[in-house]
RNA sequence: CGGGGCGUAGCGUAGCCCGGUUAUCGCGCCUGCUUUGGGAGCAGGAGGUCGCAAGUUCGAAUCUUGCCGCCCCGACCA
């Protein structure tokens, strides 16, 4: 049957596609490297929208809308970021279509319509809200400003995959002004634990704080902070980055500020952002060969209640009592689903469930009315129970967090497995080839060993972790001084 | 842009090498009956520009050429 999942093992990335196709939560669209976003993926994304939307407010910011078109002139101001991105830039030259007189019914580009000056499809929105922001700051008291936006973008990459890359994506971007470095590092800072603990709480996905080295920094950025999970066949992923940008857009932008000494300064920058990939990420962080694993506290359907029923007259007994602890449920606070759809039988909709990847299922029956009970069933461990129909709202929100920790610590053991040091040259090709994840190695400091190893190996910098221990030792590949470890991965 | 694979009904596919009546099978869909505690059974039915274009031929899903699109691997990539 073609609703079968490619296992893991057999081929990663077909199992990869199938959990999302499969699992409901997108499918590719007629636009090159576009995908469509369906109803159950976006039900997700609203959920990891809302949640981050309350931890962004908590923090202070408030959220506005800058313009998808950036002008050209504009998104080169800031000479670094324009550079890293314009081999992928979308670009509007005209703005009219006429009917072509070549051929019926076609049309074609009115080359009468040609613009003045092109418009950059945004990749990302530092020049549009840089320039934007000059006209809102003067003096010390309009500082902070702390914006955030939820917006698509556009990025024209030569090999997309769903969620992961594609060409269109929706994402958040927060992007702050203030009166000092300390202030805006600190933002950075704030920001980044603001993603590491929505990760971890919420996706119940482990990851890695830490910086990047040169090469992997955000083009206009001077420290680029990220969050970086590792997904089952072994690669890393960056899952949310949050950049000190120090006073390069101010200086690009002309953004100066008045201090209480009435002395002109530039003002210190910071943007930071995470993008649908998050689904991606969660994706491959939980699911198996049955399907999806969605974390309770996302999940667009925490429990579903299936109905088993011979005839008219025991359905509607079962949907009576299933209708009323749906009720129940949901005066808890738990989002559920009753599906009394008939067409189905109870056999197809448990494997419909599981590939959608429902954290919990109760199935109610004639038999279980009589005993005043429900059999439950969990998404993580495939487990089956019997449970008192009798505060079963309680239970469940016992077993809800129950699930969201154990797949939590199942993705962490996972992942502290897979963090290995190497001391050789040797040792490190060989782990990443056979053992893969992260490697935790020395490494000279410098862009052109990264690169080397790179070429060598597939492998980047992941990250420096914050907190790093310091020790004294040599550089894997070149063998120079190298005062801490950094984490290696072949990565997404 | 390079290497590999693919394009046949809503989905997944057989047929193609070696051209020949009415294009195969499964899922799904429609109708009816029986079913419903792990992807239901039987019976009947609907559904097709064989990716597009040109060529070869009495005849093309099948051979040739060109084009388009998709997937995988690479290059590329906060």
């Amino acid at each position: 049957m073609s609703k079968e999942i490619t296992s893991r093992k057999e081929d990663y990335s077909q199992w990869y596609n199938d959990l999302i196709i499969k699992g409901g939560l997108a499918d590719y669209s007629a636009v090159r490297g576009c995908m469509v976003i369906k109803p159950y993926g976006y039900a997700l994304w609203e959920n990891m929208r809302d949640q981050l939307d309350k931890m962004f407010k908590e923090t202070g910011h408030e959220n506005a809308y800058f313009p998808l078109f950036v002008p050209k002139s504009l998104f080169e101001k800031e000479e670094e970021n324009a550079e890293g991105f314009a081999k992928e830039c979308a670009v509007v030259t005209h703005y009219r279509l006429k009917l072509n007189p070549d051929k019926k019914g076609a049309l074609m580009v009115d080359p009468e319509s040609k613009l003045e000056e092109e418009l950059i499809i945004r990749p990302t929105s530092e020049a549009i809200i840089w320039n934007t922001y000059k006209g809102w700051i003067q003096s010390y008291r309009d500082l902070p400003l702390l914006i955030n936006q939820w917006a698509n973008v556009v990025r024209w990459e030569m090999r997309t995959r769903l969620f992961l890359r594609t060409a269109e994506f929706l994402w958040q971007e927060g992007h702050t002004a203030h009166a000092t470095q300390e202030e805006a590092v600190a933002e950075t800072k704030q920001m980044l634990e603001v993603y590491a603990e929505f990760a971890e709480t919420f996706m119940a996905m482990p990851v890695i704080k830490g910086v990047k080295s040169a090469n992997e920094r955000f083009a206009g950025a001077v420290d680029t902070y990220c969050i970086e999970a590792l997904m089952q066949d072994g690669k890393a992923l960056q899952a949310g980055t949050s950049h000190f940008l120090g006073q390069n857009f101010a200086k690009a932008f002309d953004v100066k500020f008045s201090d209480k000494q009435n002395k002109l300064d530039y003002v210190w920058a910071t943007s930071w952002g995470v993008s649908t990939r998050l689904i991606g990420a969660l994706v491959m962080a939980h699911s198996d060969d049955e399907g999806l694993v969605m974390p309770p506290k996302l999940a667009p359907i925490q429990v579903v209640i299936i109905p088993i029923y011979k005839g008219e007259e025991q359905k509607a007994i079962v949907d009576e009592k299933a209708n009323a602890l749906k009720q129940q449920l949901k005066q808890s606070g738990i989002r559920v689903k009753y599906d009394d759809n008939d067409n189905q039988r109870p056999g197809w909709k448990y494997a419909e469930y599981e590939m959608k990847g429902v954290p919990v299922r109760i199935g109610i029956g004639a038999r279980d009315i009589e005993n005043n009970v429900v059999e439950v069933a969990r998404r993580d461990t495939k487990e089956k129970k019997t449970y008192p129909m009798d505060g079963l709202a309680e239970s469940i929100i016992a077993l809800l967090d129950e699930i969201q920790l154990n797949i939590y610590t199942r993705a962490k053991s996972y992942r502290e497995d897979h963090i290995t040091k190497a001391e050789t040259w040797d040792e490190f090709v060989k782990l990443l080839d056979e053992k893969t994840g992260f490697i935790s190695a020395h490494w000279d400091g410098t862009g052109e060993t990264e690169d080397k190893i790179k070429e060598l190996t597939k492998a980047t910098i992941r990250c420096i972790p914050l907190n790093n221990e310091q020790e004294e030792s040599k550089c894997i590949l070149t063998g120079n001084p190298s005062k801490e470890r950094v984490l290696f991965a072949r990565a997404y």
